[in-house]
DNA sequence: CGACCATTTGATATGGATCAAGCGATGTGG
DNA sequence: CCACATCGCTTGATCCATATCAAATGGTCG
């Protein structure tokens, strides 16, 4: 129960920040009208904890974590976002914080921008996101009290069907990411994973590339 | 990792039902224009996991459960709900089962009843729930990656806050319950809650009326 | 009183954390 | 181009928190 993290703190530096920040298109009808994408290098913060939330983000490239850092050090991640996906969608303020995985383009509008339509389209995809983000939530919820390869037989689940659906999965993220997403160790998950391997689940062809070979097998352990 | 629970799963008799359920007033402007309470006896089924979600519900008095039953036969709940909380806010379909915890009346309104409506006092108090709903589901995945001394304080401290206010806490659910919830066994519970009392944290009048003697301390457990 | 159910307590087992070392890739300076 | 430092990952040994198995206790209702 102790400080599993203590990663890249020092993430605030402003030259992470590639270009400067565009103008938005304070709205012309739907969430794609927004503005120019804005960069942010790998472990840039994009927000902070309780920062006010006065935008939402959508991930053009690249990948995004939310996280938050308990008392004792430890860092949990909330969740990863992929391009395609929005973020940011809390209440008044945000409860996590945000930062580029790797480096990343982001576009950002103006929460009022959205709140404050009355445009009935735009309505139906805040609640389609809201719900999105819920059932994420909840199914971490579900996840964290599973055991450690039922944790990572889901996580590599999830990565390969929102990457790119056929059975080698890209991880953008460091082991230190997936065990901070799993409430697990680092070793745990460097074990498990050479577990699944040894069983013929999947294949390790580097570190970061992971073959999925028996969907089967993976199931099961999902349990 | 197994079966924890097994439980009154056969909540399903139409006995439960104590009251027939009402005609609701179909809006009137806010959500306080429910339908007359329905009664529903300790467990009965209020609605099950994957049933369209076409209403919301509030609880007036009692106390709810939301939870989902594994593959494996283990139960995971997801929220308990206090009078004045409302529930049922899903997408489509209920990802959760619910069930009262003890007899309990809860009022019912059809969902589009509001989601159609334009009246922007209604989209704000749903804006809140949903907001409301994320939270709490954020919270609980926090509360699952602690040790179980931390989950059991935190536990008792919500309790606390919801209920009475004071340093008495009723808990209206059995072990089994905070256990599904903590992600914990009734023994850890029963256990934890012995060593807290013999820490002074708290004191046990009886199995389900905790009195909270030192909230410092079980602060300091909480991390 | 006696049956039943919820809770507590005890003894032991085990999954994952922790501590520690080794390894492979990547990058840097000489 | 190679020696070497660094970083991310893996593997090994051991420890500990919590699960599991089992029994005792207490409270409730007929």
């Amino acid at each position: 129960m102790l400080s599993q993290t203590m990663v890249a703190r020092n993430s605030l530096r402003q030259s992470d920040r590639i270009a400067p920040p565009a103008a938005f298109i304070s709205l012309g009808g739907a969430i794609e009208l927004m503005g120019t994408p804005i960069s942010f290098a790998r472990n840039a913060e994009i927000y902070f904890e309780s920062e006010s939330a006065d935008y939402l983000y959508k991930v053009e490239s690249g990948m995004v974590r939310t996280f938050k850092v308990l008392a004792d050090g430890r860092r949990q991640i909330g969740c990863f976002y992929w391009p395609g996906d929005v973020f940011g969608l809390e209440g008044d303020e945000h409860t996590f914080s945000a930062e580029a995985v790797v480096n990343s383009r982001v576009s950002v509008i103006k929460r009022t921008a959205l709140f404050d339509s009355r445009d009935p389209h735009i309505a139906r995809q805040l609640w389609g996101m809201a719900a999105a983000e819920l059932q994420r939530a909840q199914d971490h919820t579900m996840l964290l009290v599973k055991s450690a390869q039922e944790r990572v037989a889901a996580f590599l689940m999830e990565m390969s069907k929102r990457s790119s659906g056929n059975n080698v999965v890209d991880l953008p993220m460091s082991r230190q990411d997936i065990a901070d997403y799993l409430g697990l160790t680092i070793e745990t998950v460097s074990r498990t994973l050479s577990h699944l391997e040894s069983c013929g689940a999947i294949s390790l062809q580097s570190a970061r590339r992971i073959m999925l070979c028996s969907h089967g097998t993976l199931r099961h352990f999902n349990a």
